[in-house]
DNA sequence: CTTCTATTGTGCATTTTAGCACAAAGTAGG
DNA sequence: CCTACTTTGTGCTAAAATGCACAATAGAAG
Protein backbone atom coordinates (compact mmCIF):
# COMPACT_ATOMS: atom_id res chain seq x y z
CA UNK A 1 0.00 0.00 0.00
CA UNK A 2 1.51 3.53 -1.19
CA UNK A 3 1.96 5.69 1.78
CA UNK A 4 0.67 8.13 -0.31
CA UNK A 5 -2.63 7.08 -0.82
CA UNK A 6 -3.33 6.57 3.19
CA UNK A 7 -5.28 10.32 4.16
CA UNK A 8 -3.58 12.13 6.71
CA UNK A 9 -6.99 11.92 8.55
CA UNK A 10 -6.18 7.88 9.36
CA UNK A 11 -2.10 8.74 9.98
CA UNK A 12 -3.76 11.45 12.39
CA UNK A 13 -6.04 8.44 14.39
CA UNK A 14 -2.89 6.13 14.36
CA UNK A 15 -1.01 8.10 17.41
CA UNK A 16 -3.99 7.84 19.64
CA UNK A 17 -4.45 4.41 18.98
CA UNK A 18 -0.47 3.84 19.93
CA UNK A 19 -1.26 5.81 22.94
CA UNK A 20 -4.34 4.03 24.03
CA UNK A 21 -2.33 0.46 23.53
CA UNK A 22 0.41 1.91 25.62
CA UNK A 23 -2.18 2.45 28.71
CA UNK A 24 -3.54 -0.55 28.38
CA UNK A 25 -0.04 -2.40 28.43
CA UNK A 26 0.40 -0.27 31.47
CA UNK A 27 -2.11 -1.92 33.31
CA UNK A 28 -1.09 -5.02 32.07
CA UNK A 29 -3.63 -5.78 29.78
CA UNK A 30 -2.44 -7.90 26.42
CA UNK A 31 -5.15 -8.47 24.61
CA UNK A 32 -7.89 -5.79 23.68
CA UNK A 33 -10.37 -5.57 20.60
CA UNK A 34 -11.37 -2.20 18.29
CA UNK A 35 -14.64 -2.26 19.96
CA UNK A 36 -12.75 -1.86 23.13
CA UNK A 37 -9.78 0.96 22.04
CA UNK A 38 -13.11 2.62 20.07
CA UNK A 39 -14.95 2.95 23.38
CA UNK A 40 -12.30 4.75 24.92
CA UNK A 41 -11.53 7.30 22.25
CA UNK A 42 -14.60 8.07 21.08
CA UNK A 43 -14.44 6.29 17.71
CA UNK A 44 -16.42 4.06 16.03
CA UNK A 45 -15.05 0.25 15.76
CA UNK A 46 -15.23 0.02 12.32
CA UNK A 47 -13.25 3.24 11.96
CA UNK A 48 -10.16 1.75 13.53
CA UNK A 49 -10.59 -1.56 11.83
CA UNK A 50 -10.37 0.10 8.75
CA UNK A 51 -7.66 2.33 9.55
CA UNK A 52 -5.68 -0.56 10.82
CA UNK A 53 -6.22 -2.05 7.57
CA UNK A 54 -4.51 0.40 5.47
CA UNK A 55 -1.15 -0.96 6.96
CA UNK A 56 -1.91 -4.77 7.41
CA UNK A 57 -3.94 -7.62 8.97
CA UNK A 58 -3.20 -6.93 12.58
CA UNK A 59 -5.92 -8.82 14.42
CA UNK A 60 -7.65 -11.96 15.19
CA UNK A 61 -11.40 -12.40 14.37
CA UNK A 62 -12.70 -13.81 17.47
CA UNK A 63 -10.14 -12.71 19.64
CA UNK A 64 -9.03 -9.23 18.77
CA UNK A 65 -5.67 -8.12 18.94
CA UNK A 66 -2.35 -8.51 20.84
CA UNK A 67 -2.02 -5.31 22.53
CA UNK A 68 2.33 -5.72 22.28
CA UNK A 69 2.18 -6.72 18.65
CA UNK A 70 -0.14 -4.29 17.84
CA UNK A 71 2.26 -1.31 19.54
CA UNK A 72 5.11 -2.41 17.87
CA UNK A 73 3.12 -2.64 14.77
CA UNK A 74 2.37 0.93 15.37
CA UNK A 75 5.24 1.94 16.17
CA UNK A 76 6.80 1.38 13.28
CA UNK A 77 4.53 2.72 10.95
CA UNK A 78 4.72 5.80 12.74
CA UNK A 79 9.08 5.39 13.05
CA UNK A 80 8.86 5.82 17.04
CA UNK A 81 10.65 2.39 17.31
CA UNK A 82 13.56 4.79 17.34
CA UNK A 83 13.90 7.71 19.07
CA UNK A 84 13.99 10.77 17.36
CA UNK A 85 16.33 13.73 19.00
CA UNK A 86 14.42 17.20 19.04
CA UNK A 87 15.69 20.49 19.32
CA UNK A 88 14.03 22.90 21.87
CA UNK A 89 14.11 26.66 20.85
CA UNK A 90 13.15 28.87 23.53
CA UNK A 91 14.13 28.45 27.46
CA UNK A 92 11.08 30.65 28.88
CA UNK A 93 8.21 29.46 31.25
CA UNK A 94 6.30 27.16 28.11
CA UNK A 95 10.12 26.00 27.01
CA UNK A 96 10.71 24.73 30.54
CA UNK A 97 7.70 22.80 31.16
CA UNK A 98 8.45 21.09 27.73
CA UNK A 99 11.93 20.28 28.85
CA UNK A 100 10.29 18.44 32.26
CA UNK A 101 7.41 16.99 30.68
CA UNK A 102 8.40 12.96 30.58
CA UNK A 103 5.79 12.50 27.59
CA UNK A 104 7.99 12.83 24.91
CA UNK A 105 10.74 9.94 25.58
CA UNK A 106 7.33 7.54 25.83
CA UNK A 107 6.46 8.96 22.40
CA UNK A 108 9.72 8.60 21.22
CA UNK A 109 11.09 11.79 21.35
CA UNK A 110 14.24 13.07 23.30
CA UNK A 111 15.32 16.80 23.83
CA UNK A 112 19.07 16.72 23.08
CA UNK A 113 19.54 20.35 22.29
CA UNK A 114 17.67 23.87 23.90
CA UNK A 115 18.32 27.11 22.42
CA UNK A 116 17.52 30.96 23.79
CA UNK A 117 18.73 33.91 22.27
CA UNK A 118 18.32 35.59 25.71
CA UNK A 119 21.97 36.18 27.57
CA UNK A 120 20.45 35.88 30.62
CA UNK A 121 19.30 32.31 29.96
CA UNK A 122 22.30 31.05 27.88
CA UNK A 123 24.54 28.55 29.87
CA UNK A 124 21.90 27.85 32.25
CA UNK A 125 21.18 24.61 33.15
CA UNK A 126 17.33 23.05 32.95
CA UNK A 127 18.12 19.07 33.94
CA UNK A 128 20.44 17.36 31.94
CA UNK A 129 20.77 20.09 29.39
CA UNK A 130 22.33 23.93 29.15
CA UNK A 131 20.60 26.50 27.27
CA UNK A 132 22.65 27.15 24.12
CA UNK A 133 22.75 30.25 22.07
CA UNK A 134 21.14 29.76 19.35
CA UNK A 135 23.50 31.22 16.76
CA UNK A 136 24.72 27.67 16.46
CA UNK A 137 21.51 26.70 16.20
CA UNK A 138 22.61 25.78 12.40
CA UNK A 139 26.08 24.08 13.59
CA UNK A 140 24.64 22.19 16.75
CA UNK A 141 21.66 20.80 14.55
CA UNK A 142 23.63 19.56 11.66
CA UNK A 143 26.62 18.22 14.53
CA UNK A 144 23.66 16.32 15.90
CA UNK A 145 21.91 15.25 13.29
CA UNK A 146 18.42 16.36 14.07
CA UNK A 147 15.36 16.95 11.79
CA UNK A 148 12.71 17.65 14.38
CA UNK A 149 12.20 21.43 16.46
CA UNK A 150 9.55 22.48 18.88
CA UNK A 151 9.83 26.26 18.72
CA UNK A 152 8.61 27.82 22.33
CA UNK A 153 9.35 31.37 21.41
CA UNK A 154 7.16 33.97 21.49
CA UNK A 155 4.89 35.09 18.25
CA UNK A 156 7.25 37.37 17.17
CA UNK A 157 9.77 35.69 16.72
CA UNK A 158 8.64 32.53 15.50
CA UNK A 159 8.96 33.09 11.67
CA UNK A 160 12.67 34.07 12.35
CA UNK A 161 13.62 31.02 13.88
CA UNK A 162 11.31 28.87 11.96
CA UNK A 163 13.50 29.75 8.80
CA UNK A 164 16.82 29.31 10.41
CA UNK A 165 15.66 25.90 11.46
CA UNK A 166 14.76 25.19 7.84
CA UNK A 167 17.91 26.65 6.81
CA UNK A 168 19.14 23.96 9.21
CA UNK A 169 17.82 21.15 7.65
CA UNK A 170 14.73 20.66 10.51
CA UNK A 171 12.35 18.63 8.56
CA UNK A 172 9.32 18.65 11.36
CA UNK A 173 8.41 21.23 13.40
CA UNK A 174 6.11 21.34 16.20
CA UNK A 175 4.73 25.03 16.84
CA UNK A 176 3.51 26.67 20.20
CA UNK A 177 3.36 29.99 18.53
CA UNK A 178 -0.09 31.04 17.93
CA UNK A 179 0.35 31.97 13.93
CA UNK A 180 0.99 29.87 10.61
CA UNK A 181 4.73 29.93 9.55
CA UNK A 182 5.07 30.24 6.10
CA UNK A 183 7.66 26.95 5.42
CA UNK A 184 8.69 24.96 2.53
CA UNK A 185 6.60 22.03 1.79
CA UNK A 186 8.55 19.38 2.56
CA UNK A 187 9.19 20.33 5.76
CA UNK A 188 6.33 19.25 8.15
CA UNK A 189 4.54 21.30 10.87
CA UNK A 190 2.10 21.10 13.57
CA UNK A 191 0.68 24.06 15.71
CA UNK A 192 -0.56 23.95 19.52
CA UNK A 193 -2.48 26.69 20.30
CA UNK A 194 -4.85 26.26 23.73
CA UNK A 195 -6.73 29.36 22.51
CA UNK A 196 -8.27 27.78 19.54
CA UNK A 197 -9.33 24.76 21.61
CA UNK A 198 -10.71 26.96 24.40
CA UNK A 199 -12.51 29.30 21.75
CA UNK A 200 -14.42 26.28 19.49
CA UNK A 201 -15.56 25.54 23.02
CA UNK A 202 -17.24 28.80 23.89
CA UNK A 203 -19.29 28.61 20.87
CA UNK A 204 -21.29 25.36 22.45
CA UNK A 205 -21.82 27.08 25.75
CA UNK A 206 -25.25 28.37 26.29
CA UNK A 207 -25.01 32.06 26.58
CA UNK A 208 -26.52 32.47 30.06
CA UNK A 209 -23.05 30.62 31.11
CA UNK A 210 -21.41 33.99 30.80
CA UNK B 1 -29.68 29.15 10.64
CA UNK B 2 -29.95 26.66 13.62
CA UNK B 3 -26.46 26.10 15.71
CA UNK B 4 -27.24 22.23 15.73
CA UNK B 5 -26.83 22.28 12.08
CA UNK B 6 -23.35 23.78 11.56
CA UNK B 7 -20.57 21.45 11.09
CA UNK B 8 -18.58 21.06 14.38
CA UNK B 9 -15.04 21.46 11.47
CA UNK B 10 -16.58 24.70 10.84
CA UNK B 11 -16.61 25.57 14.17
CA UNK B 12 -13.35 24.80 14.63
CA UNK B 13 -12.02 26.77 11.57
CA UNK B 14 -13.60 29.97 13.19
CA UNK B 15 -10.96 30.66 15.64
CA UNK B 16 -8.27 30.36 12.72
CA UNK B 17 -10.13 32.94 10.81
CA UNK B 18 -10.61 35.06 14.30
CA UNK B 19 -6.68 34.69 14.63
CA UNK B 20 -5.98 36.02 11.53
CA UNK B 21 -7.98 39.05 11.46
CA UNK B 22 -6.77 39.96 14.60
CA UNK B 23 -2.88 39.09 13.29
CA UNK B 24 -4.16 41.74 10.27
CA UNK B 25 -5.65 44.69 12.00
CA UNK B 26 -2.99 44.58 14.73
CA UNK B 27 -0.54 45.32 11.49
CA UNK B 28 -3.18 48.55 10.83
CA UNK B 29 -4.77 46.55 7.88
CA UNK B 30 -8.54 47.87 7.70
CA UNK B 31 -9.91 45.19 4.66
CA UNK B 32 -9.30 41.86 3.52
CA UNK B 33 -10.52 38.92 1.11
CA UNK B 34 -10.90 35.36 1.70
CA UNK B 35 -8.05 34.86 -0.56
CA UNK B 36 -5.72 36.39 1.68
CA UNK B 37 -6.74 34.80 4.54
CA UNK B 38 -7.28 31.66 2.76
CA UNK B 39 -3.16 32.28 1.95
CA UNK B 40 -2.03 32.80 5.27
CA UNK B 41 -4.05 29.61 6.13
CA UNK B 42 -3.65 27.89 3.76
CA UNK B 43 -7.26 27.38 3.02
CA UNK B 44 -8.89 27.76 0.12
CA UNK B 45 -10.79 31.06 -0.16
CA UNK B 46 -13.89 29.58 -1.05
CA UNK B 47 -14.26 27.40 2.30
CA UNK B 48 -13.53 30.42 3.88
CA UNK B 49 -16.24 31.70 2.45
CA UNK B 50 -18.85 28.98 2.59
CA UNK B 51 -17.55 28.76 6.77
CA UNK B 52 -18.97 31.78 7.16
CA UNK B 53 -21.95 31.60 4.82
CA UNK B 54 -23.23 29.71 7.52
CA UNK B 55 -23.77 32.98 9.90
CA UNK B 56 -24.35 35.53 7.39
CA UNK B 57 -23.19 37.85 5.03
CA UNK B 58 -20.41 39.88 6.02
CA UNK B 59 -17.97 41.13 3.05
CA UNK B 60 -19.26 43.47 0.37
CA UNK B 61 -18.64 42.26 -3.59
CA UNK B 62 -15.45 43.36 -4.93
CA UNK B 63 -14.04 44.78 -1.90
CA UNK B 64 -13.88 41.89 0.56
CA UNK B 65 -14.58 42.20 4.50
CA UNK B 66 -14.10 45.07 6.79
CA UNK B 67 -11.38 43.57 8.95
CA UNK B 68 -12.84 45.12 12.53
CA UNK B 69 -16.45 44.29 11.06
CA UNK B 70 -15.94 40.37 10.83
CA UNK B 71 -13.57 40.23 14.04
CA UNK B 72 -16.36 41.28 15.90
CA UNK B 73 -18.89 39.03 14.13
CA UNK B 74 -16.86 36.06 14.62
CA UNK B 75 -16.01 37.29 18.55
CA UNK B 76 -20.15 36.98 18.91
CA UNK B 77 -20.19 34.12 16.97
CA UNK B 78 -17.75 32.11 18.99
CA UNK B 79 -18.71 34.65 22.31
CA UNK B 80 -15.65 35.57 23.32
CA UNK B 81 -16.86 39.19 23.43
CA UNK B 82 -16.94 38.99 26.92
CA UNK B 83 -13.89 37.71 28.71
CA UNK B 84 -14.43 33.68 30.23
CA UNK B 85 -12.61 32.90 34.00
CA UNK B 86 -10.94 30.00 34.36
CA UNK B 87 -10.25 27.98 36.82
CA UNK B 88 -6.51 26.04 35.78
CA UNK B 89 -5.64 23.07 38.04
CA UNK B 90 -2.37 22.36 38.60
CA UNK B 91 0.54 24.90 39.10
CA UNK B 92 3.79 22.71 37.99
CA UNK B 93 5.50 23.60 35.37
CA UNK B 94 3.15 23.49 32.72
CA UNK B 95 0.28 25.13 34.72
CA UNK B 96 2.74 27.82 35.67
CA UNK B 97 3.49 28.06 31.92
CA UNK B 98 -0.07 28.17 31.04
CA UNK B 99 -0.83 31.34 33.71
CA UNK B 100 2.12 33.24 32.08
CA UNK B 101 1.12 32.97 28.45
CA UNK B 102 -0.67 35.95 27.45
CA UNK B 103 -2.95 34.69 24.34
CA UNK B 104 -5.80 33.97 27.05
CA UNK B 105 -6.65 37.24 27.78
CA UNK B 106 -6.25 38.58 24.18
CA UNK B 107 -8.11 35.13 23.16
CA UNK B 108 -11.33 36.13 25.79
CA UNK B 109 -10.17 34.42 28.50
CA UNK B 110 -9.14 35.35 31.85
CA UNK B 111 -7.61 33.01 34.52
CA UNK B 112 -9.13 33.58 37.92
CA UNK B 113 -7.92 30.67 39.89
CA UNK B 114 -5.37 28.10 40.32
CA UNK B 115 -5.88 24.57 42.66
CA UNK B 116 -3.44 22.36 43.53
CA UNK B 117 -2.81 19.88 45.76
CA UNK B 118 0.18 19.64 46.81
CA UNK B 119 0.81 21.66 49.89
CA UNK B 120 4.63 23.06 48.76
CA UNK B 121 2.50 24.88 45.74
CA UNK B 122 -0.53 25.62 48.28
CA UNK B 123 -0.61 29.65 49.19
CA UNK B 124 2.55 30.22 46.60
CA UNK B 125 2.07 33.71 44.68
CA UNK B 126 2.20 32.75 40.76
CA UNK B 127 1.53 36.36 39.08
CA UNK B 128 -1.10 37.78 40.38
CA UNK B 129 -3.11 34.77 41.79
CA UNK B 130 -2.40 32.15 44.63
CA UNK B 131 -2.36 28.98 44.66
CA UNK B 132 -5.38 27.06 46.30
CA UNK B 133 -6.11 23.93 47.73
CA UNK B 134 -7.66 22.02 45.71
CA UNK B 135 -10.37 21.24 48.30
CA UNK B 136 -11.54 24.53 47.49
CA UNK B 137 -12.75 23.51 44.10
CA UNK B 138 -16.36 23.14 44.20
CA UNK B 139 -16.59 26.11 46.25
CA UNK B 140 -13.83 28.54 44.61
CA UNK B 141 -16.07 27.30 40.84
CA UNK B 142 -19.35 28.19 42.32
CA UNK B 143 -18.82 31.26 43.79
CA UNK B 144 -16.91 32.97 40.89
CA UNK B 145 -18.99 31.41 38.22
CA UNK B 146 -16.64 29.89 36.63
CA UNK B 147 -17.38 27.59 34.05
CA UNK B 148 -14.25 26.70 32.34
CA UNK B 149 -11.39 24.92 33.28
CA UNK B 150 -7.91 24.37 32.26
CA UNK B 151 -6.09 20.81 33.51
CA UNK B 152 -2.52 20.83 33.73
CA UNK B 153 -1.96 17.88 36.40
CA UNK B 154 -0.33 14.12 35.33
CA UNK B 155 -2.34 11.93 33.70
CA UNK B 156 -2.94 9.92 37.19
CA UNK B 157 -4.70 12.55 38.28
CA UNK B 158 -6.80 13.89 35.59
CA UNK B 159 -9.86 11.70 35.98
CA UNK B 160 -10.06 12.81 39.45
CA UNK B 161 -10.03 16.57 38.88
CA UNK B 162 -12.02 15.88 35.80
CA UNK B 163 -14.76 14.22 37.77
CA UNK B 164 -14.30 17.12 40.53
CA UNK B 165 -14.33 19.95 38.08
CA UNK B 166 -17.82 18.23 36.57
CA UNK B 167 -18.99 17.97 40.26
CA UNK B 168 -18.55 21.58 40.52
CA UNK B 169 -20.39 22.67 37.42
CA UNK B 170 -17.43 23.07 35.02
CA UNK B 171 -19.23 22.76 31.05
CA UNK B 172 -15.87 23.00 29.24
CA UNK B 173 -12.23 21.72 30.17
CA UNK B 174 -9.06 21.95 28.30
CA UNK B 175 -6.66 18.99 29.40
CA UNK B 176 -3.32 18.74 28.60
CA UNK B 177 -2.97 15.37 29.85
CA UNK B 178 -2.27 12.44 27.44
CA UNK B 179 -5.56 10.78 28.17
CA UNK B 180 -9.62 10.76 26.83
CA UNK B 181 -11.51 11.60 30.01
CA UNK B 182 -14.59 10.18 30.76
CA UNK B 183 -17.23 13.02 30.99
CA UNK B 184 -21.01 13.59 30.65
CA UNK B 185 -21.68 14.40 26.95
CA UNK B 186 -22.99 18.23 28.03
CA UNK B 187 -19.78 18.61 29.29
CA UNK B 188 -17.48 20.04 26.22
CA UNK B 189 -13.80 18.90 25.85
CA UNK B 190 -9.94 19.21 24.16
CA UNK B 191 -6.92 18.02 24.22
CA UNK B 192 -3.42 19.11 23.81
CA UNK B 193 -0.85 16.55 23.54
CA UNK B 194 2.50 17.69 21.47
CA UNK B 195 3.26 13.97 21.13
CA UNK B 196 0.55 13.13 19.02
CA UNK B 197 1.07 15.73 16.94
CA UNK B 198 5.26 14.98 16.57
CA UNK B 199 4.02 11.27 16.08
CA UNK B 200 1.84 11.91 13.19
CA UNK B 201 4.98 13.98 11.66
CA UNK B 202 7.24 11.22 11.88
CA UNK B 203 5.03 9.36 9.97
CA UNK B 204 6.12 11.35 6.65
CA UNK B 205 9.80 11.79 7.71
CA UNK B 206 11.99 9.43 5.16
CA UNK B 207 13.28 6.75 7.28
CA UNK B 208 16.86 7.47 6.33
CA UNK B 209 16.52 10.86 8.70
CA UNK B 210 16.46 8.31 11.36
C1' DC C 1 -22.08 56.43 -18.48
C1' DT C 2 -19.48 52.44 -19.90
C1' DT C 3 -16.03 49.16 -19.34
C1' DC C 4 -12.92 46.56 -16.64
C1' DT C 5 -11.47 44.27 -12.53
C1' DA C 6 -12.21 42.32 -8.08
C1' DT C 7 -14.66 39.69 -4.93
C1' DT C 8 -18.64 37.72 -2.67
C1' DG C 9 -22.18 34.11 -1.88
C1' DT C 10 -23.91 29.78 -3.52
C1' DG C 11 -25.86 25.81 -6.61
C1' DC C 12 -23.98 21.78 -8.13
C1' DA C 13 -20.52 18.15 -8.84
C1' DT C 14 -16.76 15.78 -6.92
C1' DT C 15 -14.09 13.84 -3.50
C1' DT C 16 -13.43 12.26 0.96
C1' DT C 17 -14.83 10.14 5.12
C1' DA C 18 -17.62 7.29 7.89
C1' DG C 19 -20.63 3.47 8.77
C1' DC C 20 -23.56 -0.64 7.88
C1' DA C 21 -23.69 -5.31 7.36
C1' DC C 22 -21.86 -9.67 6.59
C1' DA C 23 -18.72 -13.56 5.32
C1' DA C 24 -14.80 -15.60 7.36
C1' DA C 25 -12.52 -17.33 11.08
C1' DG C 26 -11.41 -18.00 15.73
C1' DT C 27 -12.88 -19.45 20.81
C1' DA C 28 -15.53 -21.69 24.39
C1' DG C 29 -18.47 -25.01 26.29
C1' DG C 30 -20.54 -29.18 26.43
C1' DC D 1 -17.64 -32.79 17.08
C1' DC D 2 -21.16 -29.42 17.19
C1' DT D 3 -23.26 -25.16 18.42
C1' DA D 4 -23.22 -20.54 20.07
C1' DC D 5 -20.74 -16.55 20.45
C1' DT D 6 -16.97 -13.03 19.19
C1' DT D 7 -14.48 -10.26 16.46
C1' DT D 8 -11.94 -9.18 12.33
C1' DG D 9 -11.50 -7.25 7.61
C1' DT D 10 -14.02 -5.32 3.80
C1' DG D 11 -17.51 -4.41 -0.11
C1' DC D 12 -20.91 -1.32 -0.59
C1' DT D 13 -23.77 2.61 0.80
C1' DA D 14 -24.53 6.90 2.92
C1' DA D 15 -23.11 11.17 4.61
C1' DA D 16 -20.07 14.94 4.97
C1' DA D 17 -16.80 18.06 3.27
C1' DT D 18 -14.61 20.34 -0.36
C1' DG D 19 -14.09 22.77 -4.60
C1' DC D 20 -15.59 24.51 -9.22
C1' DA D 21 -17.86 27.82 -11.66
C1' DC D 22 -20.67 31.62 -12.16
C1' DA D 23 -24.25 35.24 -11.43
C1' DA D 24 -24.45 39.32 -8.80
C1' DT D 25 -22.51 43.35 -7.37
C1' DA D 26 -19.17 46.82 -5.92
C1' DG D 27 -15.68 50.05 -7.15
C1' DA D 28 -12.26 52.20 -10.24
C1' DA D 29 -10.82 54.24 -14.46
C1' DG D 30 -11.66 56.75 -18.39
Amino acid sequence: MNPLEIPEIVIRRLPLYLRTLNLMAAQGQTVTSSQEIGERLGISSTQIRKDLSYFGEFGKQGTGYNIEYLREQLRQILQVSQRWKVALIGAGDLGRAVLRYSGFEEGGFEITAVFDKDEQKIGRQIGKLKVLDIAKLHEVIREQGICIAIIAVPASEAQEVADALVNAGIKAILSYAPLPLRLPSNVQVHYIDPVIGLQSMTYYLSPEQI
